[in-house]
DNA sequence: AAATTGGCTATTGTCGACAATCTTGGGTGC
DNA sequence: GCACCCAAGATTGTCGACAATAGCCAATTT
């Protein structure tokens, strides 16, 4: 009996997973944020010299991340010149408020069909973006905002649409950052949302979608016109 | 006067501009032919050790190449063990053709509205699809069907749009060249195009839109079906 | 017989160095 | 003063080599 006793360890927690990331992706993932943050602002230039430096990663490695985000739209390279983070014409946040209307749209419509469990959380994301409304930082409005157009997407479950959505997304957020533009009212803000989130959850999928599409291409036009 | 005329050397035609392109954008263009057209299938694993001795190039080179085509949705990459071309599954097509619907919905709201001279360019490309089906093969067919819709989508004057379709047409090509789809009947393609094109130049906006989206998410459906 | 371990090979990840190209500033000619 | 040219410096493009990792197979242990 006591040998038994003392011969089994007792239960301990699990070792959390070590998740491998290679250089390359920490690189992608600290220059994105800098870029969407602002800290990188839009027309920077960046070289992969100066960058290789402060990153203590060889030239390939940062070249690689460079190349990616070029992909993704938030960098622009000129051969044997440089990089720059990109500036958003007129033209430029005509097309992603466009073609976000357009991805929103279909996410909505999916987001309305989705199980009551994602439709839910889309809720909780509009209960958060009513208390941040109340009484928090414009910053904190526009994250919870994002948040909400987030949950939607996400209910979707549609990975395509989802990466799509977040490479707008991001663009979006360069531009806003460099722009003079307004915030919004906070009570126009949940004037704005509710309609869809009622539409989402109550199921009318159409109405959702059209809903969707109308917010983004309003909310496009008013952008637009903060370009000076 | 003579001392003039020999002094003039005729007049010859100006030689062509030398467009400069990097190895690595050469590269990812031959590799990417070589995906789209089903040279490299479905599923193929690709090395790059093996394409570097392949086309004479470092396997730096080639491995800005292989990202490139990652980020455009033709290749996985297995981290330390190899790249493989996308083997799409029923979600996968799903998720293609619900984005290209929504993608192409508004590319022909946008073409409705353009100048004419651009609507032109779409009826030029339907003709070119009604030859095809009086007596074209089936291969000729499927290619000036793409053009139909590259046609709308570059009447819509939205560079954006224009590349997410391409990165949307090219996974699809990939599906397709690796299913065993059926070729639709030639009179079900121009019966399925016509009122498009027509709302396109009537300059009904709402109706092409409706009647693209509807479009793809037929074929869409079609084809998801042919998965085995 | 099943599970584990270890070693080797093949692959990608990352490095520093050389090659190709662009930009800028200074000098020269008109 | 303006236009043109050229060289030098800064940058990206590309190279081959070393480092890190995954997969496979054979040997060993249970």
């Amino acid at each position: 009996m006591e040998l038994d006793t003392m011969d089994r360890a007792p239960e301990r927690p699990a070792l959390p997973k070590i998740v491998k990331v290679s250089a390359e992706a920490r690189a992608i993932e600290a220059l994105r944020s800098q870029i969407i943050t602002g800290m990188l602002p839009a027309g920077a230039r960046i070289t992969e010299v100066q960058l290789s430096g402060e990153m203590g990663l060889s030239r390939a490695t940062v070249r690689t991340a460079l190349h990616e985000l070029q992909k993704e739209g938030l960098l622009r390279l000129k051969p044997y010149t440089g990089w720059t983070v990109i500036q958003l014409t007129r033209q430029d946040v005509w097309e992603l408020y466009t073609l976000r209307s357009a991805v929103e749209r279909l996410a909505s419509q999916l987001a309305a069909g989705a199980p009551m469990e994602q439709r839910t959380r889309i809720q909780a994301a509009f209960d958060n973006l009513a208390d941040a409304c109340v009484d928090a930082s414009a910053a904190r409005i526009a994250e919870a905002d994002f948040c909400f157009h987030h949950a939607i997407v996400d209910a979707a479950s549609h990975s395509r649409l989802s990466a799509q959505y977040e490479l707008i997304a991001q663009q979006i957020r360069v531009y806003i950052r460099s722009s003079d533009a307004l915030i919004p009212d906070p009570a126009d803000i949940l004037s704005q949302h509710a309609p869809i989130l009622n539409a989402i959850l109550s199921g009318d999928s159409a109405e959702a979608g059209r809903l969707a599409e109308e917010h983004n291409l309003v909310e496009g036009e008013k952008l637009g016109q903060s370009i000076g």
